[in-house]
RNA sequence: GUGGGCAUAGCUCAGUUGGUUAGAGCGCUUGACUGUGGCUCAAGAGGUCGCGGGUUCAAAUCCCGUUGUCCACCCCA
């Protein structure tokens, strides 16, 4: 039979016991700040309607989703062989279901049908999406995103405490250089308009967000390239560009921004926003009022925010905002919102290079040697009784000459802990519990699991 | 979609200006070692050198194409 290369599916990966462990520990500390906040977790399929994405993601988003060919139609005739041809005239004939791209938009579509949840309801996701992007550092197809979001609320206390969370998180995985960016789109709207830039705004967001990599002469020509005058162009440049600290940028927006639809609620907004913040205690050092901070998905109406640390240089860690309509074109009520994602993929990447990530570690507290064939049964009933007893204990199921082989499988695995029980122990009522070669004790039989809770205790301490 | 690097055993990789039968480590299988430093020792299985074509007396090695993969751009977590 001929072999078929083991690969995984581009941009997707294995995980192995020792990178599932370190996986489960991140989630597990950024589970724990969710919920320290008094948020609740909710899940929602792998699979949405592709009608239900639809128009939510922005072009570029929806071509990035992995659909799924809608059974029962003559494609399944072209699978069969019995036509070699088929015509497609309806893109929503042949595509009924796609993989979830994000968690923000099967959130709305969940509040929209779940209306009596108590609000503001706070919930969060955490849960693999898809992406098919082509893959590359720090940019995988499936990702796990930890989604947090506060929906029934238009205050700006929402998006603080999204905002509060974030930073917490990450200093809760022992991140310590590292920013949130905070935008608003009202700002921007508004510095738009008041530079008679109106009918540009996408063009002109596309090329601003762009600031950071390519500078202002960048910039320029992107605008430039995208039919944007280069007046309008240098008039929002500088607008966004100008130094600071917050409440002068802000002040210094005002006249500007006075006549413009969006403007001047851009700037209470923000300047409420920072007040929480300030309020809250969240350190200065973690976040900044940044007006170039655009985000690309079309959802966003009002502040937006993105973390960013300085190495390893792959990108945004966290990114959100508030999206006040996206409900309502589900239910046609508006229900205002806000959150952010925090990426597990990119976080873990950072953590790799910071060193944060914990040690390999174990799932087994200790291996209980067969010494033999005779002290078999023996062996077994003690780990059934140190199992019972809520210590995680395994035995070799293979057999195997002597201790040498089980203490290596011991080791290879990283259990800390042998129990052995031969024909000495088994004369003497005793077990013999070692952690390494010049580190064993002998216990009584009957003390077995209380002395090895202790003697883990020590390991776990030193 | 555009550009660049890489492709040799299940995995990580070495392979000299093109020159005999393509190697190592890890892993796997078998054997030796009758209660302990995470082994050691012996043997073994495992390769269309990504695929197709070309140059040459001779190609893993040089050339062209193709596919895959990684990196950068776009966008994003």
């Amino acid at each position: 039979m001929r072999r078929v290369k083991p690969r995984t599916p581009p941009g997707m990966r294995d995980f192995t016991p020792t990178e599932v462990r370190q996986r489960t520990w991140v989630i597990e500390r950024i589970r724990t700040v969710f919920e320290r906040f008094g948020y609740e977790p909710v899940e929602t399929p792998t699979l949405e309607l592709f009608e239900t994405l639809k128009g939510k993601l922005g072009d570029e988003g929806e071509q990035l989703l992995f659909k799924v060919l809608r059974r029962g139609t003559a494609l399944e005739d072209l699978r069969l062989g019995r036509v070699n041809r088929v015509e497609v005239t309806d893109f929503d004939e042949v595509v009924d279901y796609a993989l979830i791209y994000d968690l923000t938009v099967p959130f709305s579509r969940f509040l929209a049908m779940h209306p009596t949840l108590p609000m503001p309801f706070k919930r969060y996701q955490i849960q693999r999406v898809w992406r098919g992007d082509k893959p590359q550092r720090g940019r995988y197809r499936e990702l796990y995103q930890c989604d947090v979001d506060v929906a029934g609320s238009a205050s700006m206390l929402a998006d603080a405490e999204i905002i509060a969370i974030t930073v917490e998180a990450l200093g809760e995985l022992g991140f310590e250089e590292f920013t949130t960016r905070i935008g608003h789109r009202k700002l921007l709207d508004g510095l738009v308009e008041s530079a008679g830039g109106g009918e540009h705004f996408q063009n002109i967001c596309v090329a601003i967000d762009k600031l950071e990599k390519i500078g202002s002469d960048g910039v320029r020509e992107e605008m430039a390239r995208r039919g944007v005058p280069a007046e309008i162009a240098t008039g929002i440049l500088k607008q966004v560009t100008q130094e600071g600290p917050a409440p002068e940028i802000l002040k210094r927006l005002e006249a500007p921004l006075a006549a413009t639809r969006q403007g001047p609620q851009g700037i209470a907004e923000t300047r409420e926003l920072l007040a929480i913040l300030s309020a809250m205690g969240v350190p200065e050092q973690h976040y900044r009022l940044d007006l170039r901070l655009v985000r690309g998905l079309d959802y966003y109406t009002g502040p937006v925010f993105e973390s960013i640390v300085t190495r390893p240089a792959i990108g945004s860690l966290t990114g959100g905002g508030r999206y006040d309509e996206l409900i309502g074109r589900f239910t046609g009520q508006p229900l205002p919102a806000t959150g952010t994602t925090i990426g597990l993929e990119r976080i873990i990447d950072a953590m790799k290079e910071h060193d944060l990530l914990p040690a390999a570690g174990s799932t087994t507290d200790l291996l209980v040697t067969i010494f033999d064939e005779a002290t078999r049964e023996a062996a077994l009933r003690l780990a059934t009784e140190l199992r019972a007893a809520g210590l995680r204990t395994e035995v070799l199921l293979k057999p195997s000459r002597g201790l040498k082989q089980q203490i290596a499988y011991a080791s290879a695995k990283g259990i800390p802990l042998l129990a052995i029980v031969g024909p000495d122990e088994l004369a003497a009522g005793l077990v013999t519990l070692r952690a390494g070669p010049r580190d064993q004790r002998q216990v009584p039989r009957d003390r077995a699991a209380a002395e090895a809770r202790t003697f883990l205790d020590a390991l776990a301490g030193s």
